[in-house]
RNA sequence: CGGGGUGUAGCGCAGUUGGCAGCGCACCGCGUUUGGGACGCGGGGGUCGGCGGUUCAAGUCCGCCCACCCCGACCA
């Protein structure tokens, strides 16, 4: 209800994230102004600081899909309504959240448009074009848009009727191929995620019942938030020849014989931003890791009287431009207290906040306070000298503690559970690890008694063989259960 | 779509028995402030969700509609 939002706009502090961890991230999101709510349901707008943080993912991911060899391309957001139609278990699986144009310049439309859910279709209608021989193989598009899913239940960047991503398809002439860039695009991910946004996530396999509608495996990251719910934070999925059959993408091989492509699909969205902050924020706020903050050092100039400032702002103004080459801000509003923006920057997330005072042009020292490390802790004072060397370290090294921080506070919530009442318990503040036979009915029913579905099963196994959790028969893989965003 | 709730200034809310539309924050101006969320004085801002009804008079009473939020089933 909406007594519970508090003044937004205020200088109130947020709820603690124990207090309430929803209202803690809806009102975060606003209030360090990444995005607001569109006039429509479910809609957001993605403000200038959370745009900026949406292109430092995009560069971070699109120089790693283009160091993979891959090309971008733009494919149009009008899908005629029957290519979704082509095949079968993609159609039942979109067609109840599908936004349709049905009128256009006024007339009503012989065929009703789709306003694209994901582009597998158009991609694979076009590529049926474009591929004639082995020779065209493999082809690596990757395009960067936006797509629309009529979700019932909606939150700012986790799940919006619209969202911003990006979506590869590749078409190969083998399946150990496709299956080999599917991985590889899983590790893309993988790699983004751990060393980019400090978020150690765990690569696996979906379920059957979990898996993309229309693919024949599909494969996720899988990151814990700061509630121990789990968010599904990429995925890559191996499609098998499915679409390839049902758009007739098909070449003429080595031999002249007419072969179905085997085709991939993977995608990174605007719900990477609710992991970051789900991941790393405090009860202050946003926690932007270094290499993706979109504004990685603020600097907060301190005077009393225009003789300080005088003696103040030259020394800001020489620093400020020592440290060219990472992203800074001078905060020289005027209006406002010293106070008030240590507030205002930790509340965004800027990791590093260099004040410089009066005291400072004294000493020929800055004040570094640490954004991860809270209080009196995290604030050093250092000489102004090499300051650009200092900088860049202590954001490493900032870098380096989020990642480590994120990563025990996921071990202490796995429990490797070797009963179901165990599962049961776990479940409620943990991930819970454990033997699992693969079949829908075990799946069905820990989701029915506890909430908990499977997130994946890790690509690292520990081998052997077990009891699966619920049902007690041979199992030979671990699954993780969780409840999830 | 089922269950529950809310609509009054940008945001959060009050508005009594039907009788001048208010408060806090935010915003604008001036001044004093500024090393952990400053203060004083002055100001601007309203289709009370919409339509209809009752009444001398409706934010308030009645009817219908709309929107949004929360809880479930669906999902990057």
């Amino acid at each position: 209800n909406q007594s519970i939002m508090g003044s937004i706009m205020s200088t109130d502090k947020l709820p603690t994230r124990a207090e309430n961890f929803s209202e803690w991230y809806n009102q975060l999101i606003q209030r360090a102004e990444l995005a607001d709510y569109a006039p429509v349901r479910g809609c957001m707008v993605v403000r200038p600081y959370g745009w900026a943080l949406w292109e430092n993912i995009q560069s971070a991911l699109d120089s790693r899909f283009k160091k993979t060899g891959h090309v971008n391309a733009a494919f149009p957001l009008l899908i005629p309504m029957s290519f979704l139609e082509k095949e079968k278990s993609h159609v039942e699986g979109f067609s109840p959240e599908l936004a349709v144009v049905t009128v256009g310049g006024g007339e009503k439309l012989e065929e009703p448009l789709v306003v694209r859910p994901t582009s597998e279709t158009i991609i694979g209608y076009m590529y049926s074009k474009w591929i004639k021989s082995y020779r065209d193989l493999p082809v690596l598009i990757n395009q960067w848009g936006n797509v629309v899913r009529w979700e019932m239940r909606t939150r700012l960047f986790l799940r919006t009727l619209e969202f911003y991503w990006q979506e590869g398809h590749t078409a190969h002439a083998t399946q150990a191929e496709a299956e080999a860039e599917t991985r590889r695009m899983l590790d893309v991910y993988t790699d983004f995620a751990v060393n980019e946004a400090a978020l150690p996530v765990v690569p696996g396999r979906k379920s059957e019942t979990e898996k993309f509608a229309g693919a024949v495996a599909s494969y996720s990251i899988e990151a814990m938030m700061g509630d121990t719910k789990a968010l599904q934070a990429g995925t890559s999925h191996f499609l098998g020849q499915n679409f390839a059959k049902a758009f007739e993408i098909q070449y003429l091989d080595e031999t002249n014989q007419l072969q179905h492509c085997w085709t991939t699909s993977w995608g990174v969205s605007t719900r990477m931003i609710g992991a970051i902050i789900m991941t790393h924020g405090d009860d202050q706020g946003l926690v932007m890791p270094p290499r993706l903050a979109p504004i990685q050092v603020v600097i907060v100039p301190i005077f009393r009287s225009d003789e300080e400032k005088a003696l103040v702002m030259p020394v800001v103004e020489r620093i400020a431009g020592e440290l060219e080459g990472l992203r800074i801000k001078v905060d020289d509003r005027a209006e406002v207290t010293p106070g008030f923006k240590f507030n205002d920057w930790e509340l965004r997330g800027v990791p590093l906040r260099m004040e410089i005072g009066p005291k400072d042009v004294e000493k020929g020292s800055v004040a570094l306070a640490r954004r991860d490390i809270p209080g009196r802790d995290g604030k050093s004072f250092v000489p102004q000298e090499n300051i650009a060397a200092q900088v860049k370290d202590m954001l490493e090294t900032i870098q380096t503690n989020l990642l480590q921080k994120a990563r025990s506070f996921r071990d202490s919530h796995m429990v490797d559970v070797k009963d179901y009442a165990a599962l049961q318990e776990a479940v409620a503040n943990n991930w819970a690890y454990a033997w699992w036979c693969g079949s829908k009915e075990c799946e069905a029913k820990v989701k029915e008694d506890t909430k908990a579905t499977t997130r994946n099963i890790p690509l690292e196994q520990p081998g052997g063989n077990g009891k699966c959790v619920v049902c007690g028969a041979e199992a030979h893989e671990k699954v993780y259960f969780a409840r999830a965003y």
